[in-house]
RNA sequence: GGGGACGUAGGUUAGCAUGGCAUACUGCCAGCCUCGGGCGCUGGAGAUCGUGGGUUCAAAUCCCAUCGUUCCCA
């Protein structure tokens, strides 16, 4: 007993050796998901397609409250529609994927598989809207965006194929418009946060980083724990863009015809990739409770067959209460592994809660729960595990907790371009420095440090005070965005 | 956008320089085992050496191409 295991079992490199490494391994060795035999490609497995669905639901629910409905939306897109809005198609072009032979024949108006809707479902919404009385539509749509990745490609992060929902809407004026964009990034603010417990900084894109064809990109932005910045979620105000590309009219209440003013929104399932990462630890994932798909794994303990009958029926008494109690759990009885082997395996696939039954809990009417977030094992009582739903809410308060701070940590400011360069060269994290405004700055920046600016934050973080001055020209400076190196 | 590295059993890998029977561990299967942190024992199955082509009596090994994975720097 106690040897240390086969190295390759579970992780064999520390998050803070190889995070790259570390990333992969725990992805894959988890069970969340595997690479798929075409580029740029994964397989979802039961594991990670449940957290998908939790995201899902957390957020359907919050849709729904908004008014907005799902729909489907096919796959591919003919070319001649996506080239409608022709900066939007430009800027999409070089990633697109297109279908040009069906069966035998080929394609006159060859096909994009989609890279995302817009040109779709406006030109479905320019059929279905005609009255201020259609006004205003919301719908969403939870399918697959195909871009094709030339090179550095990684689990949820980036890859040829994801998985995403994309909402669309149409309103008649610009205000509400521009306040449903804004909601949209309030609720993907907090979904990213209560759910999955990612902290971010949510705000404007600049103009360089703003989705093509939009008027403006607002987005969230979360730190990884390489320094790196990853983007959870944009929601984009179209302005009349695309409905007048696309002919989305309306007659309003005085008879007068005009354009509808457009949002979309969107959250991929990077929004795991980023679980993952900022979670984890050097034994692997560890999932926020509420998108855990075991929250509570039972695993019975015992050396004879006398022993094993006793506590095999206390551990599936208790697994019946949970479950009542409306936990999810399972019980290991695997015969042919050791409870050691279990207690790393289910460490590495990031259960919340371990709850050992062996016979000397039997005899205290008692079991052992362990929290995969670390502290001392807790006895509770086998005929009420009432204390197990606590747990798991302290738990994901804690894990958003622990996030909150490591985010702090790696936020920082700067006031010059040297300042700025040595923070992207150094420990990376967000940067908050003033900026002028204008691309010509931000430009050098990039070029230079490497760091573009990921968002300028809502509210006072994102204004520049009166008397300062811009990081890289020392103009008057109008706005504080975070800069950062990014995925 | 630029530059590296790596593809051999499900996983990790040895062998490659100097061409000549395919290594090990782990996992898997069967049986045993007093299974509270990857326990131990016995037996067994598992490989078109990423793919395609070339050189050769002979290719995992040398050459070319291609596909995939990965890392670093814009």
């Amino acid at each position: 007993m106690g040897g240390k295991g086969p190295a390759d079992v579970g992780i064999t490199v520390r998050k803070g050796d190889n995070f790259s490494e570390w990333y992969t391994q725990a992805v894959v060795k988890s069970g969340l998901a595997d690479y798929a035999p075409v580029k740029g490609a994964i397989v979802l497995r039961p594991d990670g397609y449940s957290v998908w669905e939790s995201v899902r639901k957390a957020l359907d629910g919050r849709l729904s409250r908004r008014g907005v409905r799902n729909g489907f939306l096919p796959v591919l897109i003919p070319e001649s529609l996506l080239k409608r809005e022709g900066e939007h198609f430009a800027g999409f072009d070089p990633e697109v994927f297109w279908v040009t032979r069906a069966g035998g024949s080929e394609v006159g108006d060859r096909l994009a598989l989609r890279p995302t809707s817009e040109a779709l479902a406006y030109s479905m919404y320019s059929k279905w809207i005609k009255s201020w009385r259609d006004l205003p539509l919301r719908m969403n749509f939870w399918n697959t965006a195909l871009r094709a990745e030339i090179k550095a490609t990684k689990p949820f992060l980036r890859t040829s194929e994801f998985l995403w929902q994309e909402g669309h809407t149409a309103h008649a004026g610009r205000e509400e418009a521009e306040a449903e964009a804004e909601a949209m990034l309030d609720v993907y603010r907090e979904v990213s946060e209560e759910v999955l417990a990612v902290p971010v900084v949510a705000g404007r894109k600049s103009d360089a980083e703003k989705f093509v064809g939009a008027v403006y990109t607002s987005a969230i932005e979360a730190v990884m724990p390489d320094g790196k910045a990853l983007q959870m979620g944009t929601s984009h105000f179209l302005g009349q863009n695309f409905s007048k590309a696309f002919d989305v009219r309306f007659l309003d209440r005085s008879n007068a015809e005009r354009f509808a003013w457009q949002t979309s929104w969107g959250v991929s399932w990077r929004l795991i990739g980023a679980m993952v990462m900022v979670h984890g630890d050097d034994k692997g994932l560890v999932l926020p409770p509420r998108v855990a798909p075991v929250q509570a794994v039972l695993v019975p303990i015992y050396y004879s067959g006398e022993d094993r009958r006793a506590v095999v029926e206390a551990a599936e008494g208790a697994a019946a209460l949970l479950e009542e109690g409306g936990v999810r759990v399972h019980v290991d009885s695997r015969e042919e592994v050791t409870p050691g082997f279990k207690f790393h395996d289910w460490e590495m696939r990031g259960v919340p809660l371990r709850i050992e039954v062996g016979p000397r809990d039997v005899r205290s009417g008692t079991a052992a729960v362990a929290r995969r977030t670390g502290g001392a094992k807790e006895d509770v009582p086998l005929g009420d595990m009432s204390r197990v739903g606590e747990m798991l809410e302290e738990i994901q308060a804690g894990m958003l907790e622990a996030a909150r701070k490591r985010h702090a940590e790696l936020s920082s400011s700067a006031s010059t371009y040297g300042e700025i360069r040595g923070a992207a060269e150094g420990g990376g994290g967000l940067i908050s420095a003033p900026w002028c405004g204008s691309p010509e700055c931000e430009r050098k920046v990039k070029d230079g440090a490497g760091a573009e600016i990921r968002v300028i934050p809502r509210g006072a973080a994102g204004e520049a005070s009166g008397g300062e001055a811009c990081a890289v020209c020392g103009g008057r400076a109008r706005h504080r965005p975070v800069f950062a190196r990014g995925y």
